[in-house]
DNA sequence: CTCATAAAGCAAATATTTTGCGTTAGGTGA
DNA sequence: TCACCTAACGCAAAATATTTGCTTTATGAG
């Protein structure tokens, strides 16, 4: 029932994951939510069932545990030289990744996992992005709100809809959102 | 697979229906998540397993089903003479509720329902108060921000840290949405 | 009162999940 | 290097849960 992250790289137990993750992320591109099933991943990625129900316990674990995989950053955020535009350009790419149909099937399946901890993970990687962009410009010496600022005034919105009310994720909402929690210096309204 | 709510009253469906959610919250009392299960519940409604699955088709669904019904106000939110006490007051009551274990399971069903209709219709019940509470603003003569930035402003940290980051969904912090929400016309800083 | 229909019951057929026990890979210390 | 220890896996049987086809029943309409 426990989750175990610890992993060590190479041994069995690391490729069994692997195996396992790699058929469900192949199995996604072809099935539906509701025709996935855990003797069907376990066939696909060649281990039994029993495997799969000790390690992760359910279906639902096992989702959350690949999509919050595929949560993590690949690389920066672009750079644009002002947090507004910072945020603006991270947060467009992000809105556009989590309102595609994948993207919803990432949030919803990590949403629906009994983990706590698992559902903060989520919550610390949006604020890593946030404590980054805050740096940079911090670094060019502009005035920045704080990073709780910043989650409460952008990213809590833009996840509010992003779960809740799809339609009214848009990147000019984003500018609404990015405007009002920077301090105003010279953002026209 | 269909929601049905359109459930006449009075008829059998709707005697179904109510002894299946009765079921569901009597079982909620003495047993953990992981221990309910459909033929229970079913047994306990006195029905037959499939009758729920055909209705409801798993349970997930109608945990988030009984859920949602429990979201549902009972009353109007208390009146205090301000928007910004009343948003205090209804909104610590709501958090209150919400970080208790019960309330944490409500939201985590809500939120593990497949039926994005389902978690919009969570969604519509805030826009429901915060409506309430502005229009009483108006009628008062206060200055008051739209739906929209209420729902920005105090709904979206506050859902998102009750989903998120239990630990930082306090009535404090609350607070401080409240302020930078209103119109800053007497309030301190 | 009779008929039509939607939903429930029932039970057999499937599918999934759990469990006990034997096996194996990989790490550890002589 | 080799024997040993342990955690994780495989296998298969048992227990549960889910689906399905068909029958029965309750309710609303005519």
């Amino acid at each position: 029932m426990a989750i175990k992250e610890a992993v060590r790289p190479g041994g069995r137990s690391a490729r069994v994951q692997e195996a396992v993750h790699h058929a469900v992320r192949e199995l996604q591109i072809t099935k539906s939510r509701e025709e996935l099933s855990v003797p069907q991943i376990a066939n696909k990625a060649g281990v039994t069932p029993s495997t799969i129900y000790r390690r992760w316990g359910n279906l639902a674990e096992l989702l959350a545990d690949v999509s919050l995989e595929r949560l993590r950053p690949d690389d920066e955020p672009p750079q644009t030289g002002s947090l507004a535009g910072d945020l603006q350009a991270w947060g467009e790419q992000y809105l556009d990744e989590m309102t595609s149909p994948a993207g919803q099937w990432m949030l919803s399946d990590i949403m629906a996992s009994a983990e706590r901890e698992r559902r903060e993970r989520c919550c610390r990687y949006s604020e890593t992005i946030m404590t980054c962009l805050r740096e940079r410009a911090v670094k060019r010496g502009e005035a920045t709100p704080s990073v709780e600022d910043l989650m409460d005034g952008v990213i809590a919105p833009m996840t509010y809809r992003l779960l809740y009310d799809l339609d009214t994720a848009t990147p000019a909402r984003l500018s609404r959102w990015i405007a009002q929690t920077l301090p105003s210096t010279d953002s026209p309204d």
